[in-house]
DNA sequence: ATCGGCTTTGA
DNA sequence: CAAAGCCGA
């Protein structure tokens, strides 16, 4: 059988599966023999903090992908550098005598930019360097309005994307079948994925999250879903409840494959089951989000409605001082500070608590969303360009399909609705854990008595309120007010 | 070009 | 039930 090529690279990024994974499948039916490998790109490592349990999760996932190599074509295995990919790419293309990398896309500014250099130097080395679609289901310009543009609200979206969507969009890329393909790993490369330390970083409390890593936990997350998924339109507003799927990290770095996990839903959906349609219509939000940052990227950086960057967010030291206690979780109003003491430990935070801390941030705080933006960036296991910056900019009513700026989330009856008998704060706040049902939500407002029955001394053991609500949502309504003026 | 409709609400 | 403003057909 003739092939296109003699020698490919499969570069792995986003993608850490050898299941349904499109890059892969295209090189290994269009090469003779194919290599594997991945960058621990510097570019990125170096901006992060020495203990990230993304960095972990990368690397557990790694030794998972290595071991599937290994299984699957006994020589193969991982090439892996720590380096940067401009330097990295162009050598293993060199080294290893290829005549075309493959990857799959990336739409991040930073990884586009980065894509478009190493195309230039592996043009220059007369590499080919071929990239797919692979961790979305419609990406770039593939759902358009009837005006052929991107859409910017979403339930327009939505509908063209179901109407859109059927078996073609949702064939898995097969790899096992073409696995001769695999390229024996060269003698002289290391076998084993490096360790944490080696690449400078430290060890987190990733193991005891028990947070399943590489496609083997990917996997074995959505067995663990499917059962619930009937149940999600019910469950998933409450963080107390085992309601999500849990699967954003998987996402993040293709240990799932989405074009698998959206037809399961399809299917499910159609058997009538509404939890499957709600969940359906948060994969295809993250579809939006993604379709969004790549045809609108000024939105990474700035309000995606230009008029929204006029406002004045406060400044200054005590604006500093105010964000310090939301990322510690001390702004006196449990729910919040229950949130970020969950993302803090655990690098997870339930979506309706997303929605919770960044209306208390923007609304509450009067502080710039693309600083709450930041902190998620820094500390999200699945944090995902796109889907956060898409999250925030709602939040904040500044970006595409915001929700209106008058509508502020109260932080107390949210707290009400949601956790309604408290078991998510008590976990996440202990010091309040003695509080009866009522006091729990505003500790503040339960009486001297009460509060020392719990062991509760506002101001010393746990925070009072760093500002009034009721105050905050009249400032922040003159401070929009301004918006619309310009 | 008009018009229905807009994830997740607060009071 | 009130609260902009504009998207999308």
């Amino acid at each position: 059988m003739h092939k296109k090529y003699r020698t490919g690279l499969m570069w792995f990024r986003r993608d850490l599966r050898l299941q349904d994974n499109a890059a892969l499948h295209h090189a290994l039916k269009s090469c003779e023999q194919v290599f594997c490998a991945f960058v621990f790109d510097r570019t990125i490592l170096d901006s992060l903090p020495k203990a990230d349990r993304r960095v972990e999760f990368i690397r557990e996932s790694l030794v998972d992908l290595n071991r599937q190599l290994a299984k699957l074509a006994l020589p193969a295995g991982l090439l892996i550098r720590h380096g940067t990919a401009l330097d990295a790419l162009p050598a293993l293309a060199s080294r290893l005598s290829v005549d075309a990398v493959f990857a799959n896309h990336d739409d991040e500014p930073c990884s586009l930019a980065r894509d478009a250099e190493v195309l230039g130097l592996l043009e220059g080395a007369d590499v080919a360097f071929h990239t797919f679609k692979d961790h979305v289901i419609f990406e770039r310009q593939e759902v358009l309005t009837l005006a052929g543009q991107p859409y910017t609200v979403f339930t327009p979206y939505k509908k063209a994307w179901l109407k859109k969507v059927d078996a073609f969009y949702l064939k898995p890329y097969p790899v096992e079948k073409y696995a001769s393909a695999l390229a024996t790993r060269p003698a002289d490369e290391r076998q084993d994925v490096p360790a944490l330390a080696e690449l400078g970083f430290e060890k987190t409390n990733l193991s005891a999250l028990r947070l399943p890593t590489g496609s083997q936990g990917g996997e074995a997350l959505f067995d663990d879903f499917l059962d619930r998924m009937p149940h999600y339109a019910d469950t998933r507003d409450f963080p107390a409840v085992k309601g999500p799927s849990y699967l954003g990290v998987h996402l993040r770095f293709g240990t799932i494959s989405i074009r698998k996990i959206t037809s399961s839903a399809l299917a499910q959906q159609q058997t009538g089951s509404e939890g499957a349609t709600t969940w359906l219509s948060e994969l295809i939000w993250r579809d939006f989000y993604a379709q969004i940052l790549a045809n609108f990227p000024h939105a990474a950086s700035s309000a995606f409605k230009p008029g929204y960057d006029a406002i004045a967010w406060e400044q200054g030291e005590k604006a500093e001082l105010l964000f310090q206690a939301w990322c510690e979780g001390r702004t006196g109003y449990p729910l919040v500070d229950a949130a970020m003491a969950q993302l803090n430990q655990t690098g997870y935070m339930h979506n309706r608590l997303r929605m919770v801390t960044a209306s208390f941030l923007v609304k509450d705080l009067g502080i710039d969303w693309r600083w709450g933006e930041r902190y998620f960036a820094e500390k999200l296991n699945d944090f995902d360009l796109a889907s956060n910056n898409g999250g925030w900019q709602w939040a904040a009513s500044t970006g595409c399909d915001a929700q209106p700026y008058f509508r502020i989330f109260n932080p107390v009856s949210q707290s009400e609705k949601f956790d309604a008998d408290g078991k998510f704060i008590r976990k996440y706040l202990p010091v309040l854990a003695k509080l009866p049902k009522a006091a729990l939500h505003s500790p503040w407002l339960a009486s001297p008595m009460e509060q020392a029955a719990a062991d509760v001394a506002l101001g010393s053991n746990y925070a009072r309120p760093v500002v009034a609500h009721a105050e905050a949502r009249a400032l922040t309504l003159q401070r929009y007010a301004l918006v619309k003026k310009s």
